[in-house]
RNA sequence: GGCCCCGUGGCGCAACUGAAUAGCGCAUCAGAUUUCGGCUCUGACGGUUACAGGUUUGAAUCCUGUCGGGGUCACCA
């Protein structure tokens, strides 16, 4: 329609420019049903706005039957449009399989996410960052791409093997399995603990006249570690066995984190095997003279142009530093995948100006792919009682937070639901599906950038802008087509209801929404949409009955229009990474 | 200090590329219902979009400056 519109106009107006055309939905204290904005139109029509108004909507009226009616306030042309058009929307939708969904667009990104270290549990913010992540992976599956989901393991360096040290002296040989710990926690243990050795050595050697820095320095738990390293990175056997063995027992718990949060990857990376690449990318850049090397033999790219400190790549020593492995695994990833058009890395915003200066090295290194790169930054998450501080102890650990909301759901679940002939396993499924819908709504309607607060009691309320109100709704339309259904399409020349009309209009504006969550890397876009359509029904279902209508016309339409919106909320739903449960 | 991000009713968040009277949810208050100050329903209150200029027919949105919050400026990852 709103395309239709534009050519009619261009008719009057040959001269028209295609962005001068702004029609958008028409405000719901209005009348009608699209709106033309008519400011911009006025250089060209040379009449003041009423007038203008005025005339092109008895023009558009006159050549547009679908068109019933106009009105003009100030500078908006209101035009109404027979309901029949709406249907017509309606039963397209309805014949379309996969409504929402974009055919295949032949590009392939790949979406970075999670990447934690393996010397602790995962955290709150991993939750921000992993369901993130997933749900921009499935918006841009969405949108037709391939997608290729992905994570680099940071599993050496020096704190590993601080856990490593602090677990040989401390640790009398325990395993998840005699400790009852699950793997990922153990290990944390141990890295908390060599934090503890060390302060108290640092204070020995403070009241023993060293200064603070000397005393960081010299602490013997630290030596220790830093002697581990070295072993490590001289494949001394032990050492790496040890390794092996610690980061097997993370890998194992992470699995089961992963598994309750419901993401997966499809490619892992492991810094142990990447932490060497890009040296030979270095070497490159300098004969293309991209890069310059110092008199110590340090290397250095120049950023000056970009107004940005020059960023070191080798050490004097040769050795490599974070940046010189991110710029050979970026590479190393396209060489992986050679159809790939871009990379997404979901990573908190304390790392914008690191990615910002890498995909400048990149593109300086004659990698055409850094274009399309981006950094899908988020801030931090904040608790009601502050910030999360993992020196103080207020870290919330992803699964005890899971596993609470859980909790929350089951309390809130057995009060109100229907859960009458589910047997134990499906109900702590359906707990599983409210909690961490909540949970996942909770953390993804807030835009990204923004650091947000963290409330757990607000995420599984069952009223709200909250992923339990959404999954209730659609609960609900399931129960009602389990008693009804209708398939077919509807008739065009029914006198529906606005409230009908209005969840009609909003479900035609899905497939521009999808677009642009895609293009905006957007979670938030999603899940907007998707609760303004939960209320749209659900103001709907208050309003009409929908198995009291005497009109069969009538009641096909609600059922049909119920069936709609229950698929669509499903789809973009899991476009959240959320399940939607058939009964609650 | 330089650079980047953010600042929207008491609280937490919306507002796609600048558009009509800035939305929503909590909380609060008032009514209804109630064995219940707790559950439910209805309604109301609540904002000069941090501040000051500017651009525009039109600014929460764009530009400049000020203030406030966060981040970052490593031969750490």
């Amino acid at each position: 329609m709103q395309e239709l519109i534009g050519n009619k106009l261009k008719e009057l107006y040959p001269e028209l420019a295609d962005n001068l055309i702004q029609i958008q939905k028409t405000r719901a204290e209005f009348e009608g049903d699209m709106t033309l904005v008519v400011f911009p139109l006025l250089r060209i029509t040379k009449k003041n706005p009423e007038e203008s108004g005025a005339f092109i909507g008895e023009f558009l009226q006159k050549e547009i039957p679908m068109i019933t009616g106009f009105n003009v306030v100030k500078g908006f042309l209101n035009l109404e449009i027979d309901s029949s058009y709406w249907m017509e929307q309606l039963n397209a939708i309805l014949e379309t399989k996969n409504y929402g969904l974009r055919s295949n667009s032949g590009k392939t990104y790949i979406v970075e996410y999670s990447s934690p270290n393996t010397n602790k549990p995962l955290h709150l913010g991993h939750l921000r960052n992993n369901f993130l992540g997933y749900s921009v992976a499935e918006i841009l599956k969405a949108n037709g791409h391939e997608v290729v989901k992905t994570q680099i393991i940071n599993d050496r360096g020096i704190h590993i093997c601080k856990s490593m040290v602090a677990w040989e002296i401390f640790g009398n040989g325990e395993t998840p399995d005699s400790s009852g710990l699950k793997g990922d926690k153990l290990v944390g243990k141990y890295y908390v603990a060599f934090d503890k050795q060390y302060k108290v050595e640092i204070a020995q050697l403070l009241t023993s006249g060293k200064t603070k820095e000397e005393a960081e320095k010299l602490a013997p738990i630290f030596i220790a570690a830093q002697e581990m390293l070295l072993k490590w990175e001289s494949n001394d056997p032990q050492t790496v066995e040890l390794w092996k063995t610690m980061n097997s027992w993370v890998y194992e718990g992470f699995a089961i984190t992963y598994n309750t949060m419901g993401v997966d990857f499809d490619k892992l990376y492991y810094e142990s095997d990447t932490y060497i690449l890009g040296k030979d990318i270095v070497e490159e850049g300098l004969e293309k003279k991209v890069l310059y090397k110092k008199e110590d033999g340090s290397v250095w790219c120049d950023l000056s142009a970009e107004k940005m400190d020059d960023k070191l790549l080798l050490r004097g020593d040769g050795t490599s530093v974070y940046m010189t492995q991110d710029v050979g695994t970026a590479v190393e990833r396209f060489k992986d995948y050679p159809n790939t058009t871009g990379m997404i890395y979901t990573v908190g915003n304390e790392q914008d100006h690191h990615f910002k200066v890498l995909f400048v090295i990149l593109k300086k290194l004659g990698y055409s792919f850094a274009d399309e790169c981006s950094h899908l930054s988020y801030g931090m998450v904040e608790l009601p009682s502050g910030k999360m501080k993992s020196r103080e102890g207020t870290v919330v650990d992803a699964d005890d937070l899971m596993h609470s909301v859980m909790d929350d759901a089951k309390a809130i679940a057995e009060e109100r639901g229907h859960l009458e002939g589910m047997n134990e396993e499906q109900k702590n499924e359906l707990y599983k599906t409210i909690g961490l819908g909540g949970l996942k709504y909770y953390l993804l309607k807030v835009d990204p950038r923004k650091s947000m607060m963290f409330n757990p009691e607000e995420s599984i309320d069952l009223n709200g802008n909250t992923g339990p109100f959404i999954q209730y709704t659609y609960a609900r339309t399931q129960s009602i087509l389990r008693k009804q259904s209708a398939t077919g399409t509807v008739e065009s020349q029914i006198d529906a209801e606005k409230s009908e009309l209005d969840i009609i209009k909003h479900l035609v504006d899905l497939p521009a929404m999808i677009a642009d969550a895609g293009k905006n890397q957007s979670p938030a876009l999603v899940s907007n949409y998707t609760y303004e359509l939960v209320k749209l029904y659900n103001s709907f279902y208050q309003s009409v009955s929908i198995f009291k209508e005497e009109d069969e016309k009538k009641q096909k339409l609600r059922l049909l229009l119920t069936q709609q919106v229950s698929e669509t909320v499903e789809f973009t739903m899991r476009l959240l990474g959320i399940k939607v449960p058939e009964k609650m």
